[in-house]
DNA sequence: GGGGCGGATACGTATAGACATAACAGCACG
DNA sequence: CGTGCTGTTATGTCTATACGTATCCGCCCC
């Protein structure tokens, strides 16, 4: 059922015809929200088939969330879930190759402590969980870009305890190494202080964004991160279909 | 194919059963990036089904992303696109129904007007355009939550020049009325100035945050939102799983 | 008039079989 | 030695059929 997403260079398998003519109806705004479309055994007509390669291409549409389908009743064009967008979060040395520009990470601060009470329950671990407290600077060229501050729980993930991240920077480490099943991000603004202001090269006082993210494996905490983007030279940006 | 998708209390589909089991391999890190998965006849023979529904599980799987499938080869666990994230957008009526309190907007300026060069760059609309500018005021509670400026593109959408916005904020009004098929988001922090700390009820040069939104319909842009969040009482909130 | 019942309907799921196609592997021939 | 042919294999696609099941709609009876 991959053939949709692919280019249409292909020739489209008769299913993907199918997908393909209802999707253009739906986003072009030609069926609008809540209009039923064709039973499949009138699909299956039209297009010569039968039901089942309909059904095939329908059960993709549902996949999508472009369709609803209830027994009896028939499939419905579904009401847009627009607030759900795709966000990409950048990666700091892809976005430095794309300028062409050196990338570099330097740790600022590497510990291997017990979670106090407060602080275990702001990363939602237990308290005295033994984490590993990493702080971090990304730069892009000659201009640091984020602080990266963050906890990595040693239950789950306790081959971290002998990494430096002096060569892979933690969160890319920890990509590479661990599965995920889960995660939680935040994002918002706040000025930054005096000792923030420094270790970023801004202003103190000047707004920066921080993106603050839970993960979790199978119902464990993995790590807990706060990213502040420096000022405004930074931003998060996402494109996205219905 | 949507049984995956919904809890499991009905009693899962032989189809959902293969998926959900496949899919658990894959999140928790047993089959880890590049595990090739038993061949469909295995996977028949093992469930005790035909080729054809162990094909639905899989080609389900695939349009998921966590699977890609070559002829002959065989099919195999995906690299994870970690830097994909569903990004919840608030409505600021759910939200304050959550919260149980009253939700009200105001509109607090509402003009016709054409595009001058800069504005209709930045708004990627031709020069000279006609469009609708609203500015509106989102409020929970009695503390306004974010400030919104608007640029509606009458060519894409004619009916909004007819229409007030004081019953239904204009964000609504489009979702409801308009389609789109692509849409650009774009984050950012900004300390507020005088007038939108004025228009927010928050100090000046606090932190706040910028949603800008650009939407288009069949490649022509139909409406350009900045909203800004109120300081940091408000935030962004996404979950989300490989 | 209204409430319950049953039939018709449309989707949900699964089967078995068929042919197409892409790709790999091994063999043979130049 | 490498190049091309061919057979095998696994997926891709589609058909025809079957039965289950939720639901709608209209009929009938009270």
């Amino acid at each position: 059922m991959n053939a949709p997403l692919e280019p249409p260079i292909a020739p489209l398998s008769l299913t993907g015809r199918i997908h393909r003519d209802i999707q253009q109806r739906i986003v072009s705004g030609d069926w609008p929200a809540g209009t039923r479309i064709p039973f499949e055994t009138e699909l299956a007509g039209q297009y010569r088939c039968s039901r089942m390669t309909v059904n095939k291409a329908l059960s993709a549409l549902v996949q999508e969330g472009l369709i609803t389908r209830r027994r009896k009743a028939g499939s419905f064009v579904a009401e847009p879930k627009v607030e759900q967008a795709v966000m990409e979060i950048q990666d700091f040395a892809m976005e430095a190759a794309r300028l062409n520009l050196p990338y570099h990470h330097e740790i600022l601060a590497h510990s291997l402590k017990r979670l106090g009470v407060a602080a275990a329950r702001a990363a939602g671990l237990p308290h005295g969980a033994r984490v590993l407290h990493v702080m971090c600077r990304h730069s892009i060229g000659e201009r640091p870009v984020a602080f990266e501050d963050r906890l990595i729980a040693l239950a789950a993930v306790p081959a971290a305890a002998d990494e430096q991240f002096d060569l892979i920077p933690p969160g890319t480490w920890l990509l590479r190494r661990v599965p995920w099943s889960q995660a939680e991000h935040t994002i918002r603004a706040c000025c930054a202080d005096a000792s923030l202001a420094r270790v970023l090269d801004v202003k103190p006082g000047e707004a920066c964004l921080v993106l603050h993210r839970r993960t979790w494996h199978l119902g464990k905490p993995v790590t807990t991160v706060d990213i502040t983007y420096a000022g405004e030279r930074q931003h998060l940006v996402g494109r996205f279909s219905p």
